[in-house]
DNA sequence: CCGCTCAAGCTTACACCGTAAGCATGCAAT
DNA sequence: ATTGCATGCTTACGGTGTAAGCTTGAGCGG
């Protein structure tokens, strides 16, 4: 007997490369990815790593430092936004990379909204996207509004995307399968919207670049321009 | 003693009122307000509503189910877009009223964007939404484009502010107490922007109009074109 | 080479969670 | 009066995050 604690070149299993914070991260990470995170425990993730739950707090301080070097690993893999001629292409080519980041990592958009993120990818994304529009012309003030309206679209649309229920590819099919469940009475326009769907003309798929060039768009409109346009009336 | 089993109308305490579905979530809903949706467990609520946890099982077929619930009372809450004539204003209003709700509601957003929800007053939710871009002149693919890119905006940026670390108020004076923890060398931009915030040439308030009325914009321009207009060239 | 220190593994234990199974009670209908 | 059932209750199980403290072996000063 090799004594109670198996060593890292124990006598059987194949052998075990040494904890490590980053090795911690990646396998929560891959985790995460494959079982979804509300399947990511610290016991669950133990045993990928072949080892026992509190070993684990060795190298994080808690489940809650554990996700927040899950987030700030995903963030890094976002294209972080040049300074240069068209701002317009940087940015949306920014939204469109987390957007594909957030497909990867499905639990990362919820992590990310729910939560204080000041992960050094995370600071340097930020501050990179402020430096582009900041280069485009756009005041600090501006720069802080766009970034802010830009992602509302990208993790709303992300997260709103998520979790619909059906797949882009049998979107007609599942149509078709939910639409007597749907009452023309009492919901008219749902039950013509999925008959559209049925009907070919349209797709049902939504996209992120609907919303983010309309936002790009009016972004370009207001370039230049120190304060927030107001609207002519208070409300109505 | 009155039995084992204290009655509706028992000796001691207050009088209870039945149990019911409504009741159930009527509290639910009200403790997770006041205490946030973390701390909502089964044993907790019972305990307000003086009952046993499993009690709850009668009203509720599972925790999900009680979720569901207290989502669909919270988008009832919402105002229910008309058809009229200024589709703007009432897509305008419909947005305000339902961030207006997701801030007395703060366990809501997440809810929402993380689970399918039918809930009936969601569903009318939808259909009215629909019935107003439809009779406003856009076709039923426009329409659903449309509500997803207003709908991501609200969700994506009730989130993102509803975490940020900083009420409205104190946000010049946090500003000033962080400033140092942000180093200039490395993000300059970012120091710049809290420097704007200290210096109140910029709340650092940011607005769901904002957004909102870029997205609205855009959307009049689109309106009555039945197709997504393309970009001139592929990405770059 | 000896003996000490300490990082990094481990075991045990606790309070909390959702909920399955089944019992007790009292009202409603027969 | 009897029965059945809705609605409350008790108990118990397997899961969670993690505090407290033990064990082991590698590294290092003497």
């Amino acid at each position: 007997m090799a004594g109670r604690h198996e060593t890292a070149r124990g006598s059987r299993g194949r052998e075990r490369p040494p904890l490590t914070r980053g090795a911690v991260l990646k396998a929560a990470v891959a985790f995460a990815d494959e079982r979804g995170i509300e399947a990511l425990s610290m016991r669950q993730l133990a045993e990928v790593l072949r080892v026992e739950a509190m070993s684990l707090y060795n190298h994080v301080a808690h489940k809650e430092d554990l996700l927040d070097g899950m987030v700030d690993l995903a963030v890094a893999e976002i294209e972080v936004p040049t300074i240069g001629e068209d701002w317009k292409a940087t940015m949306r080519r920014r939204a469109i990379s987390a957007h594909e980041m957030l497909l990867r990592h499905p639990w990362a958009s919820m992590l990310i909204v729910s939560r204080i993120n000041v992960g050094p990818a995370m600071l340097l994304y930020m501050d990179a996207t402020i430096a582009c529009l900041k280069h485009a012309g756009f005041s600090y003030a501006m720069a802080d509004h766009a970034m802010s309206a830009l992602d509302s679209q990208i993790y709303g649309f992300t997260l709103l995307k998520a979790n619909f229920p059906i797949g882009t590819a049998e979107y007609a099919g599942a149509a078709r399968q939910f639409l007597p469940m749907i009452p023309a009475e009492t919901h008219p326009h749902m039950r013509a919207l999925a008959e559209e769907v049925i009907a070919g003309r349209h797709s049902g798929i939504n996209e992120l670049a609907f919303g983010l060039d309309l936002l790009l768009d009016g972004l370009d409109r207001l370039r230049d321009k120190p304060r927030i346009r107001r609207r002519r009336k208070a409300d109505h």
